[in-house]
DNA sequence: TGTTGTGGGGAAATCGTTATCCGACGTTCC
DNA sequence: GGAACGTCGGATAACGATTTCCCCACAACA
């Protein structure tokens, strides 16, 4: 008893046959390229949906050099802040008809160089791509640019000629380390994530930049963009001798800022009370973390939408010179920094 | 100046005239699905080499009628117990060689329906959906089915021929609900998610079978699987009036439980002390929230793994009897059901 | 009446592979 | 020495669409 999936699909010819024409004509009827007689447009059209046709885009995209089909590769899906980016891009790209193949690169470069390639091979019309590293994803990215439009998302890497679309960090760090100031903080540890990923590097440098005119003290502790290390580190600045002990952690991003203000509390640190918090992306976890974290949002949507809009623009125009879109992220403030009225006016 | 985007990459064709060879030589040396001499053989490899050949996936796929690509359809990519479910289910897929093309259904049948079409318009080699609906997803997954191997994730959907691994939300729940009993609780409210998913209604049900028989007081509410139901009910739950105030809220997701241990910490209620929260999934975010979350945990990368080798074993043997596994879940015990010893001593 | 468009239609090339068929050559075994 | 066989290689159909080229009929025009 067979079930009816060795019967393979329609074809474009089976259609023309039970017409009577030409699978020219049916190409012509069902991609409206070109005129064709209304009563026989009528019986393709009637022929197609009573053999539930459906066009194979393998064989489609093989003629027509184009798969409508964009790869997107990312490195640690791991972390929140990635999966609503996907979200946001798979969405951007559905509106323009492409699908989106995915792909982790796992935070490996040369993960990411294989799967890179993988995309190239399976003929994707583009490839959007948040690489692993400043440095050693260059040769890759590179290579990908020179076959196939790449766009750079969220993280850029200089010297490769191809459009980016990112997040200005340093801006977003000066507006966290602003807000600290003008609430008294000058005593700074600053938990940033090791490794030459543009968006840990450009952190780590705005940071410097501003301790070094604005601190009282400061310290850089180098880790990832893990939970883990902000509760290690976070403990760490507790038991520090006084005079290295800071006022206010600064994070690199919303998970290390989570696993400190976690820890915080185990310890019986009052949070903001003798320790402010910050972190940086605002993943939805950082609104239920308690108290809130304070951090910058990254225009989540927008960044996905013109990732989207560069990436198409390139492949209708592949010699345009390329463009790099840096967009300006926004303090949101919360109670690991500020003593907020709940709704009901208990504190805490 | 061109950037050389526009020169094709090699084909077949060309390694064979570079070698002097005819096109088959060269596919089979590649393939090596076919003896060729030794010399010629390394003048090909050679060839490709220099050329820089990478196969054209799009052709291969033509022609040997499988593109080593399955789609993946998710109910909501928004709700972080996907994103993990997701990159287990690419890692899987990568190690068998395929490709994951990558599907947001939105929580929509409809749009579920034409994300399904699409992608076999694609000509994926399977399908592996976490379906939205019990009811309204049943059309598609059956037509689906139908023309290409399916597996179910996660949710199932009766009555449709197609593989499954689920999990066992009945067996969690009660592991959960002899927790707090065992505690000493026995007034609940259930917090579940409306609408006819299967794992929404097997907590929904599995909750309801328990309470009538073991239960002081209970009563359900019904919302979505979000933070805000969870915070706007458990408020709800606080000002009732003392007969039908419960001293357990059951979540019938981590999301709606760290909705409610957020709320309840802003209304000054302590958590476990006055009222005990439980989640489901144990996503990341359940041991950041304050306290942790007790919940079950999903075996997310067995689920995903089960569903790629489901997969690839039905796409061998597409006629094999439909096979449904189902997983077992743990129980977490954390800060909100249970007073746990911090490291440091500090309790809450 | 002859010429020139023009709209509607078919035949066939093409995309880059894989798969089938067939021939040539060398070996082995009666 | 001839038949049978195994190995290596080439030529050439597919795969299922799009697209180019060409043809025919019919209308319009001089």
């Amino acid at each position: 008893m067979s079930n009816g999936r060795d019967a393979r699909p329609a074809t474009l010819r089976e259609v023309a046959e039970a017409v009577g024409c030409s699978v020219a004509t049916v190409s012509r009827v069902l991609a409206g390229d070109r005129p064709v007689g209304p009563d026989l447009a009528r019986r393709v059209q009637q022929a197609a949906r009573d053999l539930g046709y459906l066009p194979n885009q393998v064989a489609r995209a093989l003629r027509s050099r184009s798969t409508a089909t964009v790869g997107l590769v990312l490195p640690q899906i791991t972390n929140p802040f990635f999966p609503s980016l996907m979200r946001e891009v798979e969405r951007a790209l559905h509106e323009q008809g492409r699908a989106l193949l995915l792909a982790d690169s796992a935070d490996d470069p040369a993960l990411e160089a294989e799967r890179v390639e993988l995309l190239i091979a399976r003929q994707v019309d583009g490839l959007i791509v948040a690489p692993v590293d400043q440095e050693r994803s260059m040769a890759t990215l590179a290579k990908a640019a020179a076959r196939v439009p790449v766009v750079l998302l969220d993280r850029s890497v200089d010297e490769v000629q191809a459009d980016a679309v990112t997040v200005d960090n340093a801006a977003g760090m000066r507006l966290l380390l602003e807000h600290l100031k003008a609430l008294g903080h000058s005593r700074f540890w600053f938990l940033g994530a090791a490794g030459d990923a543009s968006a840990a590097v450009e952190r780590r440098a705005a940071f410097q930049d501003w301790a070094v005119r604005h601190a009282g003290f400061w310290r850089v502790e180098l880790g990832d963009f893990s939970v883990r290390f902000g509760q290690h580190t976070a403990g760490r600045a507790v038991t520090a001798p006084a005079a290295q002990r800071p006022d206010a952690i600064v994070c690199a991003n919303d998970l290390i800022a989570a696993g400190a203000v976690q820890r915080l509390r185990e310890l019986g640190v009052s949070v903001p009370g003798e320790l402010a918090v910050t972190g940086f992306d605002d993943i939805d976890l950082a609104s239920l973390t308690s108290p809130g974290l304070t951090t910058v949002r990254q225009p989540n949507r927008e960044l996905a939408a013109e990732a989207a809009r560069m990436l198409a623009a390139r492949i209708h125009q592949p010699e345009a010179a390329a463009r790099a879109v840096r967009l300006t992220p926004t303090l949101v403030a919360r109670g690991s920094t500020v003593v907020v009225q709940s709704p009901q006016g208990s504190t805490l």
